[in-house]
DNA sequence: ACAAATCATGAATTTTATTCATGTAATAAT
DNA sequence: ATTATTACATGAATAAAATTCATGATTTGT
């Protein structure tokens, strides 16, 4: 029968390129792997790989093999994980997905009382996902996702945690530091620099240029909040942020927060967790925690 | 390390109750499956199950294991059978994942040639899913997911198919049947038939009726389609389906289509599939043939 | 209290996996 | 070309693991 051990077998092999190596990482002789793979191959009736020369290469099985490898072994490794927590003492554990950058400057501030209240339960935070947030939800990857922009499914609910204003930062010597908002037109030919996600899901262009028909002179992307926020300060470019967060910088750097339109651009971090599925109490009391926790930092400054 | 046959041991006792039966089902001794028990529980550190007299209850630990179980195990013997199926000189094998009653009728005209085209190609077509189509998906339980309505994912890709409207179904002899539609306000007090899913997933209330603000008199389930359209012809009640459905049986009950409103509720069947990720030729054979076919039976009559 | 059913356990046995020693084939170096 | 090197295959020997057998302990229903 196709065991976990097999999966391994053919990861590590396609891992390495080599029986060898795979054999010495697996802590098995050379002569051991290539009997268990003769017996894989044995059982199935087909070959896994066929060798070209010195190379491997897999055969369709084999890539259906590899490919279930690379779905269920992570999923092994977790359930291990959780029950050696649950062994020595422990609750459980708490997978946590992010999909935006801000999300995880909040997250920052619910974690650390959360650790706290619960130091039985293991933490893990993940960014990126073959299949998106939701798809991580439902593939068992993450236990929970933060998201501003949760997308229905009949299998998943959300809470809204926290309510903020997505707004525009300009270095305060700008003319546009001045007004309380902005319209579309006074981006066109402005450089906007963000962080280095897909534009249709970032909604300085989503919700506001591309609705009005306005397009920027250029996109820069940046993967840190800092220099981000400096480039924004030295006067490079503007960028959009949650505006507590523009807030907590505004001490250190010459940046100031300005709507985006008459009304402003509102969004709410929302958490998102499998339906019909009974939740752990950590879990509950995270999401407890999130609530009330929502003002804590708003006044913070870094 | 824990291994496949664990996840079949969980599996297996929770299911029959017991260990002997257990043992029995596993083509196991008793005491051997007893062994193995106690290595497992050693390993782990912790027990899985909790003997109350003569009963067992699942421990935490044990309840993880057997959410894991309930997942990969499916997933195990679905590639182990692909494989077998590509030994004995098959393509590989297509899960079909239905979302809707109608689908399954339009499912059956394709299947056909396609099986006939691609005789090494296994097929299995699922209808219900713990996390609804998207979910089946993401989490491979299905390949393709045939859909009218496709939920939005980043993950996830739709190619729409087949068009059609959909109509109220009326009995021949009721005065509705000479209009050529009909507005909400003439199915107040009226009993509507459906297939039994969720309100908000059915049209003519989703779509017609409630935005309208109209509540029916009674709402009747009823699973096969040749029993439902019994009960319209009989006078028992109106229903709403594809039109091409409702003519195909026009010949042999008592039965009419009528629009939905002036403009009638128009949909499209999509089929889904997961985004970036290299699809098996006989996919896209089958989409060719959905594309190609979809007038084809337009025009039958069962 | 007794019979029936269920699970646990240690020792014996069988099965399975691993290693050792060696062979063969492909590639790289001289 | 010849030789050295690296990588994989194979059969027999050995080590490890799982399974059975025989039996004892515990719970449950009558």
């Amino acid at each position: 029968m196709l065991e976990r051990s097999h999966l391994m077998i053919i990861r590590t092999v396609h891992q390495l390129g080599t029986l060898t190596e795979a054999a010495e990482q697996l802590c098995l002789s050379q002569s051991a792997l290539s009997h268990a793979i003769k017996k894989l191959e044995n059982y199935f009736g087909t070959p896994l790989w066929i060798k070209e020369g010195r190379r491997l290469r897999l055969t369709q099985a084999g890539q259906t093999l590899l490919n279930l490898a690379q779905r269920l072994l992570p999923q092994f490794e977790h359930s291990e994980q959780i029950i050696s927590n649950i062994a020595s003492g422990g609750q459980g554990s708490l997978r946590i997905g992010m999909e935006c950058h801000p999300c995880y400057q909040w997250l920052l501030n619910i974690v650390g009382p959360f650790l706290q209240q619960c130091p039985d339960v293991d933490l893990d935070v993940r960014q990126r996902f073959q299949f998106g947030g939701m798809g991580a939800l439902l593939g068992y990857d993450i236990d929970m996702l933060v998201t501003p922009d949760p997308l229905y499914s009949l299998a998943l609910e959300y809470v809204p945690v926290f309510d903020y204003e997505h707004v525009l930062v300009v270095p305060k010597s700008h003319p546009l530091a001045n007004k309380s908002w902005v319209e579309p037109f006074d981006l066109s030919n402005e450089v906007i620099i963000t962080y280095p996600v897909e534009p249709s899901r970032l909604d300085i262009f989503s919700q506001f240029c591309h609705p009005a028909g306005i397009a920027i002179k250029k996109h820069v992307q940046i993967e840190t909040t800092e220099i981000l926020l400096q480039m924004v300060a030295a006067g490079r470019g503007f960028s959009a942020l949650p505006k507590w967060l523009v807030e907590s910088y505004q001490g250190a750097l010459d940046i100031c927060p300005v709507s985006l339109g008459k009304k402003g651009i509102y969004k709410t971090i929302h958490l998102g967790f499998r339906k019909n599925e009974q939740r752990p109490a950590y879990l509950n009391q995270f999401i407890q925690m999130a609530r009330d926790n929502n003002t804590d930092f708003l006044v913070s400054t870094t």
